[in-house]
DNA sequence: AGTTAATAACTACAGATGTAGTAATGGAGG
DNA sequence: CCTCCATTACTACATCTGTAGTTATTAACT
């Protein structure tokens, strides 16, 4: 399943606020004060609709005339499928150096350090 | 700057083989094993003359009738640049998550684990 | 110097994407 | 029951993207 840029924020809106129309997932965007992406209620419709054609999300019920929907993939299983081309594309599918890189370069508090060691600690076991 | 796939793949061969010409390129990506796209010369060409129209690559000498180019960015630059969506996108830029996500995904053999285990010691004294 | 193979430069085009308008419609409220 | 507003369904369109053909040009070889 291949989604556009925007697509990708709808089904964002959408794992956060599902089920919900698209009326909601437009209140939702213009809400949004991180990408402050101000587009009319029909823009975010016609995405909707492409993205049940594609099949991504589907109808799960009604309010008044309004269409509910629903994701069809996890956020999760989303990402696990993006993922691999993600880290081939910048780290050469090389996780250690993704690892590292994002180690090195974002802020860690003490207790978040402390946190990925005892992650490492218990990968080391297995 | 904005890069499309088929863009990025072309940048990443340049990063890999620069200085080089667009036929070099084309080479590299027929010689590309882990993705096989098998496209013309041509088209090859016209993601260059694209590159160098959004200024992400420069002319830097001829080589008989052919171009050399090389890149304006770096490669890093150009992931740091990319990163912070990326983050945001599937991990609402929670750095941690994010490391813990691929510590917990990703394969890592014990040498890894100490050298990533290493680094977060090192994160912690400053 | 003439030929040729490679390369550049330009053009083309179908499909995806971002953006939104218009027309139809059906609940909800009077 | 009728009206109206929200929402749907449909259409439109410019731009981006992937893909490649055509034509012009030139370095290199004979």
């Amino acid at each position: 399943m291949k989604l556009s840029e925007f697509e990708l924020d709808i089904m964002q809106l959408l794992w956060q606020h599902e089920p919900c129309t698209a009326s909601q997932l437009h209140k939702a965007l213009l809400a949004d004060t991180q990408k402050d992406k101000k587009v009319a209620y029909t823009t975010v419709k016609t995405i909707v609709d492409r993205l049940e054609q594609k099949e991504a999300i589907v109808r799960c019920g009604q309010e008044g005339r309004a269409i509910v929907f629903k994701s069809v993939i996890t956020q999760n299983a989303f990402s696990a499928q993006v993922m691999p081309s993600f880290m081939q594309r910048f780290f050469k599918g090389n996780s250690r150096s993704l690892i590292a890189h994002f180690i090195k370069e974002e802020k860690l508090n003490d207790e978040d350090i402390e946190y990925l060691q005892s992650l490492l600690k218990s990968k080391k076991q297995d």
